[in-house]
DNA sequence: AGATGTTTACATACGA
DNA sequence: TCGTATGTAAACATCT
């Protein structure tokens, strides 16, 4: 369901725009000024947030019999950019995929807040805030039944979309298997190898814990979940590069070098996180196995998507006040892009979230539909998401088809979460570095509600793990690239509207 | 025996 | 150049 479609907002964020940047009225044309091209917002309109409808029919469901749900899982992809990055000519990533033409408005998988929700197939000129020019439409790729590319996602992020799927807050390793595999075509006919980095994965990263089986609990292995005390990696939707020092993100929000800041970060990680160590020129390793060369298969969308990132980077570069040009347009409840990161995360996933009192700790529960049954999801109790809010009095609720944002007032978040260590102790353990993060006082706030026997689960329960049912890819991206990974404005924007 | 879990080593990409 | 993030491979131990 549409959501913020009225062409009202779309044109009154135009009006705004123009009024804090005139030039582009007159560096555009008159009587096109902004349009053809993504420099128009008029397929904004056309936007849905929502892209991880629970309603949406499944019109792809090729495979996977084992799941009665299919999960049309897909990336965008851009052929024909020039990207040097791009996919080599021939690419299977680029073959026998759904072209989506039309609207540059990604669908379905884009409540991944790391989807490239913004076509940028093409350069941008450096100069800003022109935005980038769709030269082709994009190519989604349905990894659930596209066997010949890898996703875009690294291993931890698979991991804590199993884990989120299985909306348990502990599964076992056999769980993630099958969730992965499901879920991935890929992953069902590659290399078994990747499970030994999966295994290598859960040991090495210090953000997930193993729980032991109990004594009395039948099967192999124990059960594994996001430890929570590093469940700050999640913060309005944004997944902080280790490399920024705290007090980068302690700094007030939604400045203008905030947004610069965030859009170096995203080239960061959409980088690291899609960047393809498999193939391409340089990036061969020396000792390369002699199994099969299909192990080596390029992930479709990296190599675009860094393209994309990098030119959302550009776009955003300088100063660049996009919360001046929103501001009001959504009745100025959401007066930084914070508010827009909080709220596009749990709009992704059809959430609503609960504010406490001044000073406390808010928390947020997602209610996803799943098969026609409702599923409500506390989040926080998986360890995945939870904000301090310290905005007093403000109720904001985030439904799946409409925005209330009913008493906001506006202040400065403080942003207590560091949500920079998801991912980054992988290889701490090798080098012995220190955190230069900012840490809970207590990882037990992060879980007021929290009682420890209720992170306990009944045999019962961890039966039910085995039986249930996986949330969609879509939602899975918006838990983990949604929330690992960090949100352009502009991202957050689109995706706000 | 196979699954699971840990650890080490090394590689690439990228940012500082 | 170095540090970081991530991926891959492999050896090894433990458990079922």
């Amino acid at each position: 369901m549409p959501v913020l479609t009225s062409p009202d907002i779309a044109n009154k964020f135009k009006e705004r725009w123009l009024a804090a940047y005139p030039e582009d009225h007159v560096s555009g044309s008159e009587s096109a000024p902004l349009d053809d091209s993504l420099t128009s917002l008029h397929w904004l309109q056309n936007f849905s947030i929502l892209s991880a409808d629970p309603e949406r029919p499944s019109g792809a469901g090729l495979e996977c019999p084992s799941s009665q749900q299919h999960l049309f899982i897909k990336r965008l992809a851009f052929p024909g950019t020039d990207s040097p990055s791009s996919p080599p000519a021939g690419d299977t990533a680029a073959t026998g995929m759904p072209l989506y033409l039309g609207s540059p408005v990604t669908s379905g998988s884009d409540s991944t807040a790391a989807a490239p929700r913004f076509p940028c197939g093409a350069h941008p000129t450096p100069a800003y805030p022109q935005i980038p020019i769709q030269p082709s439409p994009p190519v989604e790729i349905d990894y659930k039944t596209n066997p010949k590319v890898k996703p875009p996602y690294s291993y931890a992020s698979l991991i804590c979309m199993a884990m989120q799927a299985s909306k348990q807050p502990k599964v076992t390793l056999s769980t993630i298997y099958n969730w992965i595999t499901e879920n991935f075509c890929y992953y069902r006919h590659a290399e078994p190898s990747w499970q030994n980095s999966i295994r290598h994965n859960l040991s090495l990263n210090k953000c997930f814990k193993k729980v032991p089986r109990q004594k009395d609990e039948p099967g192999k292995g124990g059960f594994w979940q996001i430890d929570p005390q590093y469940a700050d990696m999640f913060v309005n939707g944004i997944f902080k590069r280790r490399r920024m020092s705290a007090n980068h993100y302690s700094s007030g929000s939604g400045t203008n070098s905030g947004a610069h800041r965030q859009s170096k970060l995203v080239q960061s990680y959409h980088a690291s996180q899609n960047g393809c160590p498999y193939q391409g020129a340089g990036g061969k390793r020396k000792h390369l196995p002699s199994k099969n060369s299909n192990s080596k298969v390029m992930r479709a969308t990296e190599s675009p998507l860094l393209a994309t990132e990098a030119n959302k980077a550009d776009v955003l570069r300088g100063d660049f006040d996009l919360s001046s040009v929103f501001d009001d347009v959504l009745g100025g409840s959401c007066s930084t892009f914070e508010d827009l990161d909080i709220n596009t995360a749990l709009s992704s996933l059809g959430c609503e979230m609960e504010l406490a009192g001044p000073g406390r700790q808010g928390r947020w529960c997602g209610g996803v539909d799943v098969m026609g049954q409702s599923q409500h999801m506390n989040l926080h109790h998986q360890s995945y998401g939870y904000m301090d809010l310290s905005a007093a009095s403000m109720e904001c609720t985030v439904s799946m088809g409409e925005l209330h944002v009913p008493h906001a007032h506006p202040q400065p978040q403080q942003q207590q979460l560091d949500p920079d260590r998801l991912l980054q102790s992988h290889h701490q353990h090798h080098h012995h570095h220190q955190l230069q993060l900012q840490h809970f006082d207590e990882p037990s706030i992060l879980f007021p509600e929290q009682p420890e026997e209720a992170m306990l689960q009944t045999w019962e329960e961890i039966k039910e793990e085995a039986q249930a049912i996986p949330l969609t890819l879509d939602q899975g991206f918006s838990l983990c690239e949604g929330f690992f990974t960090e949100m352009q404005p502009w991202e957050r924007v689109e995706s706000y509207l």
